[in-house]
DNA sequence: GTGAAAGCGCTAACAA
DNA sequence: TTGTTAGCGCTTTCAC
C-alpha cells in the first residue's frame, strides 16, 4: 500500500480530530484535477472517463477510475448540471399527499426514476392551484422534467409550464401534452353491469369535485353505459372526495334512495356506508356500493368494498417512461393519452337487488 | 410593447412552429450579466441585489429589479449552487411511502421546509438497509441536510452519513445525532393504563420488528408500566409492521388468548382484529385491542380502533426546524431527544373485561 | 485517444 | 455602495 508520496502529507492534515471537521461540504473533495494530477493525465481526459466512458482507452480508463477510487473522488453533480444543464431530477407533483390514492402512483414513479437515473422532488400542492403553482415555479428551474398527478391547475397553466420543461400527466389529458390515464369510461361500465347483472336497475352516482377531470369523465362513460345496459343512472354532487364528501352524498341520497351506488371513489363510497349504515340501512342488503381506485382501506372497511382498482403504480411508472423517453430529446407526442386498463375488485359490498329500500 | 430593438430579432425567431423548440432549457435565458448590461451596473451588483438584499443601495436595486423583471431573469440555482455550495434541497428518507404512517411525516417536513425556503427530496428506501444507503448515497451530494425519517440502517452508517451533512434523525435516537422522537415510554403506558381501568390483568403486546428502535422502546416501556400498574404483559413477535404481521400475530395469540392486546402498530392491530374475527372472536367483546400511530384506517375499521396517536405532522416539522437551525451553522447538538408528546384515542375496540375468552 | 482552454452563471473577496 | 476579478468543478469544442 505504499501510495503516491504526494498523498501523505495532506492525508495526515486530514486526519485531524473529526470535531474539528463540522458537517457541510467536505472541504477539499477531490476534483477531476486532483485525480487528473495523481494518474498523469488530463482533467478532460478524467472527464471523459466519467461522463462518456467508452470515448477514453480502457487501458487508462481503467487507471483513472482507479486512481479516483483511491482519492475517493465523486463527481461534483451541481457543476456538471452547470454546464451540461440538466440536474437528473424529476419533480412530481401531487395535490394531496395525505390522499391514498397517490401512494402507489408515488412508488411507480420513485422505481422507474430511480431506474433511469433520476431523483424525484416531492411537490405537494395541497389541492390549491395556487400552492401547485407556486411549488412548481420554484422548482422548475432545478429539474428536467415533470409528472403532473392529478393537477388541480388549468390546462392553460399547464401548458404554460409544458413549454418549460418536458411533461407528462396522470389522470387527466390535456390538449398537446403527453399524459397516461386509467381505463375510466371502462371502469365505470364494469361497476355498472356489475350492478345490472346483480338486478339494479337504478343507481346513483356519488359524483366527485366539480373541476375533476377524471368525474367528468366517469359521469360521461356512466351516461354511456347506462344507456347500453339499460339501467337507470341518477347523480348526486358534486362532493369533495373525502369521507366527509361521502356523508354528505348519503345525506342527499336517502331523500331518494336507490339500491345501487356507484361512487366518485373509495373515501365517497366508505363515507356514505358509514353514514347510511348508522341510519340503519345495512350494505349490501339494503344498498349496494361501489367504490373507485381500490385504496388500501377498502379492503379493511366492514363489508369490504367493491371498487373499480385503478393500476395507480403503472400510472406512475408509465409516467415516467414516457417522460425519460422525451427527456432523452423524443419529441412530445401530441396523441392520444396512454391508457392503462383497470379492473373490478367483486368484494362484499355489492349483492343482489332485492326490493326499494 | 415597443421593446428594447435588440429583443426583435430574436423573439421573432424564437416564435417559429413550438415543434422546433423541443423542451429543454430555454435557449439564452436571461443572466446577471444581461440584466446589468441593460440595467447599467455591473453583474456583481445584480448578483448582490438578489442574494443579499439590503447590502444595495435600495434605488439601484429597485431599477435592477425592474430590468430583472423585464427580462424575465430567473437566478440559475445551478450557477449558484455551484459557487456557494448549497442547493436548498434537503432529503427525506422514509422506508415505505406506502406505509400510512409515514404521510403525516412527510407533510410536516413539507411544510416546514417549504417555509424556511427548503425543497424536499423523497427517498424511499423501500424497507431496505442496502436500498436506503445506495438511494441515500445517490441524494448526498445534492442536499444540505438529511431527515431521516425511521431508518433502516445501522446507527454506524448513520453516524457516518452524518459526519457529512447536517442531519435529524425521526422515531430513533442516536447518540451524537440530534433527533425527535414521540412520547412511547408515555404512549404504551397509557394504553396499559386504559386497559387496566377496564379490568384487564393480563395484556399481549404484539411486538414489531426486531430492527425497530421504537418497538425497543414500546416494550420496555410496557414492562416498566406493567409493574406499576401490575397488569401482567406477555409477548408475541417479532411480527412484520403490517396487516399480515396482525395475521400472525393472531395465530399465536389464539394459543394463549389474553382479554387485552396492545400492538406495535394500528396496521399490525387491523390485521390482529381481522384475523381473529374470522375466527369468531369478538372485538371489543372478548378481547380489547389497543393500536398504535393512529393511522387513517383506524377510524375506519370495525370496531372503530383504540390507539395511541402519534403527533407525526409535529415530527416532521420539528425535524426540519432543527435541521435549519443547522444548516444555519448551529452546531449539532448531542442532547437527549426532542419528545413529542402522544395521547390516547378511545375507540370501540376496547371495552370492560369479563371473563377470559 | 488525449490535451489545452474556454466557458456554464453565479458569488465573493478585494479595491475603489 | 459599487466594480473588478477570480474562481466553483465540470463539459466540450478544437487541435494535436
Amino acid at each position: 500500500m505504499a501510495d503516491d508520496e504526494h498523498e501523505g502529507p495532506e492525508r495526515g492534515t486530514d486526519s485531524v480530530p473529526a470535531d474539528e471537521a463540522r458537517p457541510g461540504p467536505r472541504r477539499g473533495a477531490p476534483t477531476i484535477y486532483d485525480v487528473a494530477q495523481v494518474a498523469g493525465v488530463a482533467p478532460s481526459t478524467v472527464s471523459r472517463t466519467f461522463s462518456r466512458p467508452g470515448r477514453v482507452n480502457s487501458e487508462t480508463a481503467d487507471r483513472i477510475r482507479k486512481v479516483a477510487a483511491e482519492l475517493g473522488y465523486r463527481t461534483n453533480p451541481m457543476a456538471r448540471a452547470l454546464s451540461t444543464t440538466h440536474t437528473n431530477l424529476i419533480a412530481l407533483v401531487v395535490p394531496d399527499i395525505t390522499n391514498p390514492v397517490y401512494f402507489e402512483i408515488i412508488n411507480g414513479v420513485q422505481d422507474e426514476a430511480a431506474e433511469a437515473g433520476y431523483i424525484v422532488v416531492l411537490v405537494d400542492s395541497r389541492e390549491s392551484d395556487r400552492q401547485e403553482r407556486d411549488a412548481l415555479e420554484r422548482a422548475l428551474p432545478i429539474v428536467d422534467g415533470i409528472v403532473l398527478g392529478t393537477s388541480r391547475m388549468s390546462d392553460a397553466a399547464i401548458r404554460m409550464i409544458a413549454k418549460q420543461k418536458p411533461m407528462v400527466v396522470i389522470n387527466r389529458a390535456v390538449r398537446e401534452i403527453p399524459s397516461v390515464v386509467p381505463d375510466n369510461p371502462r371502469g365505470v361500465r364494469r361497476a355498472l353491469e356489475h350492478l345490472g347483472e346483480l338486478g339494479h336497475t337504478t343507481v346513483t352516482y356519488l359524483a366527485g369535485p366539480e373541476a375533476s377531470w377524471a368525474d367528468g369523465m366517469r359521469w360521461r362513460g356512466l351516461r354511456e353505459a347506462s344507456l347500453e345496459l339499460s339501467v337507470h343512472v341518477r347523480r348526486i354532487g358534486p362532493l369533495a372526495p373525502t369521507v366527509a364528501g361521502g356523508i354528505a352524498g348519503a345525506k342527499a341520497w336517502l331523500q331518494a334512495p336507490t339500491t345501487g351506488v356507484i361512487a366518485y371513489n373509495d373515501l365517497v363510497a366508505i363515507g356514505f356506508m358509514r353514514a347510511v349504515q348508522a341510519r340503519g340501512v345495512r350494505v349490501p342488503e339494503d344498498v349496494s356500493v361501489v367504490g373507485y381506485d381500490n385504496i388500501f382501506a377498502a379492503d379493511l372497511v366492514t363489508p369490504s368494498l367493491t371498487t373499480v382498482a385503478t393500476p395507480r403504480r403503472a400510472l406512475g411508472s408509465a409516467a415516467v417512461r414516457n417522460l425519460v423517453a422525451q427527456m432523452k430529446g423524443a419529441h412530445p407526442r401530441g396523441g392520444p393519452p396512454v391508457v392503462v386498463p383497470v379492473k373490478l375488485m367483486e368484494r362484499s359490498s355489492t349483492a343482489a337487488a332485492t326490493e326499494q329500500p
